[in-house]
DNA sequence: GATACCATTTTGGGATACCAAACTGGTATC
DNA sequence: GATACCAGTTTGGTATCCCAAAATGGTATC
């Protein structure tokens, strides 16, 4: 593994993982220091970060990009077009076993499994969906979007209620395209993602004044 | 504006321009001494062409990415699924004078207009009409996906007909958005792209041989 | 106390030096 | 003639150095 590979790596694990905080600002040779390379793969990091708009630019010098709610609105937006386009490519030539494959990842939460699992599976069952579709464009789109969101997702405050309800979604969405039928998977995967960012967006709001009390820049819609 | 600004715009105007062939290697140090930088701002400008898609690794060193038909059909798929969510919204709060704008484009062009700027023209309406929508990511997605498609469309053969054929339907676009019809603007536009994507494929598949020829690396579908 | 100003430090952008891996061309061997 | 092998060269990856611009902090002035 190159070291800019190994810097990209652990510094987007860093700023997903909220251990920066979104608005705060980064030197390169503070990123040189903290993770023993030079500014060369360090720069390298910052750049393709940039284009995945975790950390932009500030004037001089790098933040961590803030949450932005208008920004979060918007995705969602971009995201229903992607996959729904994604889940009816699916529903065309749908591989059984496949669809199997997604379900199972989705079985494979119970009450035990920790907070951090429940997160990642929800956002890797829209990813693994996207694939199947098997356009590259479309799914690298989706996984781009769901990265972006992975933050503000990762902070919503999210009740057992309404975390039951995703999975059903989720399982409904699948059953729909087990069936080939595109329409019906495309209606359930369009308001399941309406209804997320409506979720997400009304719930990052509340929180807004404690969100800036931990440090997190968070920008109004 | 700075060095790094500087190479990555040269580079990529050469390599949409054709003067560096798809499929051609490139080095870091020919870079260096052709714009006159050193190698900190070619490599940052590598870096984000890569992400554009237009240079790519191969193995240990650089590649300008050859044409690749199959993925041009992916693009035209993915271009159908944000261009059409783009035109949509733009319906929604059509401004009758934005719309003007991009029709004003279009009759900038006559048999007067040299072929180079017909063939930009007929992509800014694509990422103009994208800009309507108001949705930063949907525009983007457009943009990207026409820089990529942009020397592919630069290689085809078109002929006086199909040229005014797509400038008809580009038109037939516009009136169905000045009208707010969002259903007939998406079904045109939708028809629009496939045809497109059609006559891209097959004639650059035509010319594969004559093309290879020419030291361009063309990727069959 | 507020503010304008200047010296110092910090920082990103760029240039250059160095290295290890990969490539090249030629040669010896069969 | 084909092939295995080796020295020399090229090249991307990395580290380090330099610089101008911007941020910082202290100080003098009002």
């Amino acid at each position: 593994m190159s070291q800019m590979q190994n810097v990209e790596r652990q510094l987007r694990e860093m700023i997903l993982g909220l251990e920066i905080g979104p608005g705060e600002k980064l030197t390169e040779r503070w990123i040189e220091g903290r993770f023993g390379a030079s500014r060369t793969p360090v720069r390298a990091a910052l750049l393709r970060l940039e284009t995945e708009g975790l950390v932009g630019r500030d004037g001089r010098g790098w933040t961590v990009s803030p949450i932005n709610l208008a920004e979060l609105e918007q995705i969602a937006v971009y995201r229903e077009a992607v996959e729904v386009a994604a889940v009816r490519l699916t529903c065309l030539h749908a591989e059984r076993s496949a669809i199997d494959v997604i379900e199972a990842m989705l079985d494979s939460c119970d009450d035990n499994t920790p907070r951090e699992e429940w997160h990642r599976v929800g956002m890797d069952f829209h990813i693994e969906l996207a694939r199947l579709s098997g356009n590259e464009f479309l799914f690298r789109a989706v996984r781009d979007a769901m990265t972006r969101l992975s933050r503000a997702r990762w902070l919503e405050v999210r009740d057992e209620a309404a975390l039951g309800r995703a999975w059903a979604e989720h399982r409904a969405i699948l059953a729909a395209a087990r069936l080939g039928d595109a329409d019906e998977a495309a209606r359930l995967l369009s308001a399941h993602i309406v209804g997320s960012r409506d979720r997400l967006v009304t719930s990052l709001a509340n929180d807004r004044r404690g969100l800036r009390a931990r440090g997190f820049a968070v920008v109004a819609a």
